[in-house]
Order: structure tokens, then C-alpha cells, then sequence
DNA sequence: GATGAATGAGTCTTCATTCAT
DNA sequence: GATGAATGAAGACTCATTCAT
């Protein structure tokens, strides 16, 4: 009992912080990071903003927070429709199946990040916020390129990684924009332009 | 002469015009449409912020006048490189090469745009601004494809046309912001991406 | 205890609300409702800007506030000074002091509303936190006429009353703006006024 | 020929004049005289705020030229309706009618003025320019007072004047603004009150 | 942990007025 | 006389953040 209450507490915390960064998904989802105030936040959340600072030291802390938490998402959905050392085996357009999917099933579900993820170009708090959801999302495309294509120049496996990740991010806002009906056909072509960018590439 | 005067008055406004548009769009540029407040842009052309708003009635009409001098140059430079009715004969990569440079020298020179391009998604009074440049350029992507495809139902030429442009604008910002030792190797990229994406579609 | 918690933080809320309602009530009087700034207002209650904007979310809703506050005094002032069913039988020139008087006290206690009660003539939003007030005084009026002269066609009831009311209510500023010498004079002007004219209409 | 430039001049000016005053009756009745702004009214009155300024030194001299313009107009109906030698032979509600009527046309007419009026009780420019207006009405509701009643004192004749007066004043707001139907009731009103105030006043 | 009051710099915008042309 | 560009001090309002309770 006694040992029951910091643990309590601490559950009772983590509750508060998922509504939070539900609220907040929400809030930017809707209105852009710039556009979403922290007290807009915390009232979606149903806290005060006293609150939500306890929570989180800042505005860049939720920003982190979220993309923390879709990477995460995102590599338990990754892990769950491919495995890397198995990615070599797999026709392309197979592969980027496994691949787009899942990361378009998560953006459509986490729509704050999509909105953050452009927003970051521009130098600031959360360009350095997102940064780390960026590397690792670079970095699983960086890797499977190099299961397919071991041959690859380093210099060459990074450009071609970050060239796909941009197509990818530049489609990913009209995707999760786009009515239902549209939203096939840009997914179709989306992932065409990566299966007839990366084919050359891949490994014969 | 009497005919001078009035004219001489529009001279300095229009002077002034422009000057109002070039500090905006270093600002913009530098800092984002969000961030860039409208007395900074005035104090940036060395301008009142009354004298701004004697010639803007407010930021979106800024970014709209912005996203208008960009489509008159796009426009320009365009015309120069490769004209609609010729465009038919012309090996793509040659076409492609002709669309994209002048579309990235333009927007290495306007920064600002690439900037409001992106931020423009979400609803708001910057996405009603960029709308007639959005169009502007989509529609010339379009006519394009038709002219390469003219055989393809127009909703797939539709379809087509805004997956280019999305894969375009999706890496616009990257190859800005890039120096310009990288810059090439991503133009290079997003060359190959829409080649490869659009060969199958042109006429044979 | 546990419950004494959020009344005490209502409690500095609502003491603020007060404050900031006196310091409007001060500076609306002095320079009208049009030249008093919101940050004037707050200055003068002591707080900042945004405290204000916690309380209130704009000028109008400062009127409106005060223009409740003012029609509650009014109503308890007149509560204690007469009751609509002994109405009838008071002579009229009795029935005006009891109820002329309190409105002038009130109107001397708070300036403000005397101020926003003409301004309140131009339609805008200044008029519509008004508006209520209005009413409300209107109504008494009306209801008052009511008792006294019951035969008397609605309609007709209702043009007395306004006629009624933009009398008092147009004495009502330079009888609080008079020094104390002429003041008497004027009020005895108004009730003579008022006296002459409703005498014709009052049931014999 | 030289000796008509200088009068075509003054000529072209006092139309210019006129213009901008008229555009003055125009705004600042529609938005009152706090709302109306210099620069609106030059627009309205299709001139440029530097030419309007050529003609008035600043927002109160507009206030007082429409003023005397107002008292001009007043003076001339009112010396065709009634005159003071005269004033004393006729029976009051007579009386009444001939002063209440010109002066409820000229505030029609004039909507400006009504407007100004009633703000004009605030100290600050506007009140010293509508100053001599306010003054010259009493004085001639004073002199009135004097012919019917030569033997009041002279402090009573001033007080019974002033009371008539904000008495007129108030209304003058509502029966401006009233749709043509309820304005008869007002007038008819706003006479009764007048007449049955003034009566005992009146010599017998 | 939780609340909500408090801050104050900063944002957009307006306006009376002046001045070069 | 006439124009319209130019000013800059306000004004209303917002927001990330802190703090007393």
C-alpha cells in the first residue's frame, strides 16, 4: 500500500500525458504547430496549463514527445510487416508495400506529426524537436536501401535514401488531406514513383 | 507632364511595393510565413508599418502578391525554355530538364514562396493567398502531360499531374535549403524520380 | 475544506473582476466608452493586459458587465424604494422620487453607464452590451405605467415609457456632470418633467 | 479675367468644402464622430486626406464647421416659422410646433449633428467645437422663455431652458433613428412633454 | 500534482497628421 | 490646390511561461 502509492502516482502521470499528447495530436493535427497554443493544448486535454507544464518544460517538449512517440509506433508497425535481414528477399513493390502502408495508416492516425514534419524544415525549436524522428526515419530507408542494393556507395545509399523520404514526406500531406476516394489513387502513385525511382537501383 | 505627375506618385508606391515584397520575402524566407510578423517585414524594407499596410491590406495579401510575382516569373522563364506546342517533340528527360531548372532557380531567388508552398496545407487565410499559384502551377504540369499523353482519360492525367507536383514541391524545400555542393545530387534525384515516373506515361 | 480550495481561487478571480469593473467604471467615466482603452482599464485596475483578457474577453463584454452590475444595484435600489403593487396607490409626484432618486444615485456611483448609455445610440457592439440594460429599465417603466394607468392600450403604454425614458436618460448626464449647487435644480426639473407629463395618463 | 481666378478659386474651394462637409454628415452619422475617420471621410468625399486638410485644420474644425453649418440652417428655418418679437402673441402648443418641427427637419437632415451632440458631453475637442452650437440653441430656447414669461428670474429662465433643452436633445436621438411610423409618436411626445412642462411656466 | 491567476512582450492593425511632389 | 505616400504612436488582443495557493 505504501509501495502502492508512488506507483499509482506515476500511473496516474503517464494517464495525463497520453491526454495530453492526444490533445495535442489533435490540436496541431488540425491547426498547425505554430497555430496550436500551449493553453489551447492543455484546455483540449481538460488541464490547466500549470498542469501541462509539469508535464512537459515547454511547447518543443510536446513537439519531441509526439514524434517520440510515432517513432515508436511506427517501428513496432515496421517491425510487425518486415524484417530487415528478410528484406532482401522480397519483390520491390512488395517491399514498398510493407513499407508506405504502415507509415501512412500511422500518419493518418497521428496527424500532428505530419503537420510538424514540414513545419521542421524551417530552423528553430521544432526543427531540433523532430530532428530525431527525422534521423530515424532517414535511417530505417537508409538501411533497407542498403539490404537491397549492397553495393551502393555510401554517398550515393544516403542520397537515394533521402530523395525517397522527401517524395514520401512531400505525399504524405495531401495523403492525409485527401478524401477517401482520392486517397488510393495518390497512395497508388506515390508508391509507383518509388518502385520506378528505386528499381534502377535495387540490386539485380 | 501633366501627365508625369501621377505616374511619378505610382512610381514610388510601386518602388515601394517591391521593396515591402523583397523584405518579406528574405524574411519569410529566413523565419517562415508563421513567424514572419508583419512589422518586421516593414521594418526590414526600412518602411513604417503604416506605409506597409497603406499598399497591403494585410500579410495574406502579401503572400498572394509574393505568390503572384513568382507565377509571372515562372511564367517567364518557362516560356523562354520550352513552349507547350513544341513540348510534344522533345525527349522527356530534355523536358523535364527544362521545367525543373528554371522552377528551382526561381525558387532559390524566392525563397519566401517555398516556404508559403508548404505551409499553405493547412486551411487558413495563407492557403486562400497560394491557391492561385498552386493552380497555377498544376495546371501547367497538366497541360503538359496532356500534350506528352494525349490519350490518357483526364482524371489519370489529373491524378498524374498532382503526384509531380507533390513529388516537386516535396523537394523544393531540400534543394533550397541545400548547399550547393548537395543541391546538385538532390536535382539530380528528383530529375531521375520524375523521369522514371512519368516515362511509362508518355507517348511512345 | 477539500471543497474551500477552488472557492478560494474564485475568490481572487472574482475580487479581480471587481477591481478591474471599478477601474472601467472610473475611466469610462472620465473620457467615454469609445476613448477608453483596454489597457488603460487595466492599468488603472493595477493588472496587466492579459489579466484583464482572463476575466474578460473584450471591451463589450466589460460594458456588459458593468451594465449588469448597474441594473442589479438599480433593481435593489428600487426594490427598497417602492413596490410595483403598492404602486398604484402613491401620488404620482411621490412615486417619481422614489424612483427617480435611486437612478440618479446610482448614476452618480457609476459614471460608466451614464456614459454608455448615449454612446450606446450608434449600433455596433458597444450597443448590443447595452442593450440588455435597456431592456430591463424600459421595462420597469413600462411596468409602472402599467399600474397606474391599466386601461391605457399597450402600445400607447410602451410610447410613454420611451418617451419617459429619454427624458430621464437624457438629463441623466448633465445632471451627473453638474457641481452640486445646480444639480438640485436640474433634478428638479426632470421630476417636474416627468410629473407634468405623466399626470394626464395616470388613472384619476 | 485675373480679377476672376481668384474668386473661381474661392469658388471650386467652398465647393470642396461642401463636399467634404457633406461627406462628414454622411460618415459621422452612420458611425459617430469617435468612429469616423479623417480618412474616411476625405474618401467619401472623394478627395485625398492632404486636400481635406487644406480646407480643415484637423477632425474638430470639421466638427465646428458642420456645426454652424447646422446653426445657419437652424436659424433660417426658425426665423421663417416664427420670430421672437412675435413669440409671445401665439398660443404655445403652437409655439412648440413651430420650433419643434424645423429643428427635428434640420436633425434629419443633419444626422451629423445629432450625433455630435450628445457625445459632446465628454470634455475634450469635440465638445469646444460643438460649444457655440449648444450655446446659441439655448440662448434662443432662453429668449423664448424670456418673451412668454418676462417676469421669471433670470436663473430660473436659464434652468427652465436647460431643462427644455436636453429634454429635446434626448429625444432628438430616438426620433432621428425611429422608422417613419413610430417617429410621429415620438415628436407628438416629445411636444406633449414640452408643452405640459412649459405651461405653468408660461405667462398667463 | 493541480489549479488558474498573472505576466508582459509581441502581433496585427488603425489613424490623425505631415510632407514631398 | 491636390495627391498619396509616410509616419509612429496607440489600440485590441494573444501566448508561452511562471507562481502562489
Amino acid at each position: 500500500m505504501a509501495i502502492d502509492k508512488p506507483v499509482r502516482r506515476q500511473a496516474r502521470g503517464e494517464k495525463r500525458m497520453a491526454e495530453i499528447l492526444d490533445a495535442a495530436t489533435q490540436v496541431i493535427g488540425e491547426v498547425g504547430y505554430a497555430a496550436a497554443s500551449v493553453n489551447l493544448i492543455a484546455a483540449r486535454a481538460g488541464v490547466s496549463p500549470g498542469t501541462l507544464y509539469q508535464f512537459f518544460p515547454g511547447k518543443p517538449a510536446i513537439a519531441a514527445a509526439l514524434a517520440d512517440r510515432f517513432a515508436a509506433a511506427m517501428a513496432e508497425a515496421h517491425a510487425a510487416s518486415f524484417d530487415l535481414a528478410g528484406a532482401a528477399g522480397v519483390p520491390l513493390p512488395d517491399l514498398i508495400d510493407r513499407v508506405v502502408d504502415p507509415l501512412i495508416a500511422a500518419n493518418v492516425a497521428h496527424p500532428a506529426v505530419r503537420a510538424m514534419l514540414t513545419a521542421g524544415d524551417i530552423p528553430g525549436p521544432l526543427a531540433e524537436a523532430i530532428e530525431p524522428l527525422h534521423r530515424s526515419l532517414l535511417g530505417r530507408i537508409e538501411a533497407l536501401i542498403g539490404v537491397r542494393a549492397p553495393a551502393l556507395a555510401p554517398a550515393e545509399r544516403a542520397r537515394h535514401a533521402h530523395i525517397a523520404w522527401y517524395v514520401v514526406r512531400g505525399l504524405l500531406g495531401p495523403i492525409v488531406a485527401a478524401p477517401d476516394a482520392t486517397r488510393a489513387g495518390l497512395v497508388r502513385g506515390l508508391k509507383d514513383v518509388l518502385v520506378r525511382y528505386l528499381d534502377p537501383i535495387d540490386a539485380q
